[in-house]
DNA sequence: CCCAAGTGAGACAAACTTGTCTCACTTCGT
DNA sequence: ACGAAGTGAGACAAGTTTGTCTCACTTGGG
């Protein structure tokens, strides 16, 4: 038996290979078959599906994973709430590096297919929704533009620079502060 | 003898329908299989063959046909260039309803395997980055800001812009202006 | 009216992916 | 050193997709 307490994973690092390897080989090309993910993740494939009996179930995982590490990341922003103006600036430091992870679930196909992800996704979605809603109380975005708009700006800026860090061409320290600079001039209230 | 002078298509419409099928198919499930596409296009999966003879095919006249769109839009804008402000709302007011097909080309896993498609992307992207140089000398944008994220932010906002409409949460007639004035208060000079 | 070109339906083989299973090997705790 | 648990390599069947081919049909031009 493992001295674990229970149902916790049998080789910590076998899994989270998988999972990291998965990460960034789906993240590229979705529809890689399995043998690519285990060969990436230097495991064999009958060890993959040991831990993940289908694909599915290791999309979902890792759908879940994602998500899981962006709630981790933001809450401590949302608890230490002062102004919207800070939690922005704090929100997009934590949350431009997740950038792959953040986005890994648009790109793969039949997301919404499963209920339970597609739950926690829209979850997320209203939760940014509604810092912005505060964030125009605030006067920080101007009330007049749709929340729609500034939330998927936001979205889309955020991939763009964890995208544009990703690629060489701006220096991780400078990114956060540009992004937000964007966002605060670009969704500020009218002159 | 076909009455048209020479190499053209045959029966315009099958290709252009299967094209236009495949466009659409193929952003929301990039891995969907060939019958998939020849069923929305309403063609028989033989024909689809005789069009393309190979889904690598397919692929290729798709991302050379939204180039091509792109181009054929944006290139009555560079030819009336009067100022970097008008230039930039213009472009927007065309390339917006082209995002999906715009887009297109990121979510193709296995884009950059062809290196004629390659190619034209680097030159689009490089089309883009002139334009952003010359609107950051009429301090449009401001010289002090990294053209490759200007460049980032305006691919990325012309996508969320496009999806924004798509989703029916911000009417279409109104969606460039908004974009419009979130990149030039965004990147605009620093007051 | 006739014929050539294009088409749809479907059979077909080859290739690939998925998911299961077996067996020999390594490793780690006791 | 022993034994249990996990692993890697690979065989395997089932399902799907790709690409080819045939044949009967429609259609449009001369």
């Amino acid at each position: 038996m493992s001295p674990l307490p229970a149902g916790k994973s049998p080789r910590r690092s076998a899994r989270q290979a998988i999972l990291d390897a998965a990460t960034i080989v789906l993240a590229e090309s979705p529809d890689s078959p399995m043998s690519a993910v285990s060969e990436a993740a230097g495991v064999g494939r009958a060890t993959l599906y040991r831990h993940f009996p289908s694909r599915e179930d290791l999309i979902k995982a890792l759908s879940l994973d994602a998500i899981r590490a962006t709630d981790e990341a933001v809450a401590p922003v949302f608890d230490n709430y002062s102004t919207a103006d800070k939690a922005l600036r704090e929100m997009l430091e934590v949350l431009i590096p997740l950038g792959d992870r953040y986005h890994f679930l648009s790109t793969e196909s039949g997301l919404s297919a499963e209920p339970e992800i597609a739950a926690e996704y829209q979850r997320q979605y209203d939760e940014t929704a509604a810092f912005v809603e505060q964030a125009k109380e605030e006067k920080l975005f101007d009330p007049a533009l749709p929340t729609a708009w500034i939330t998927a700006a936001i979205d889309a800026l955020i991939w763009a620079a964890w995208n544009t860090v990703h690629r060489g061409e701006i220096a991780p320290r400078d990114v956060a502060g540009m992004t937000y600079r964007t966002l605060v001039n670009g969704m500020g209230p009218q002159d």
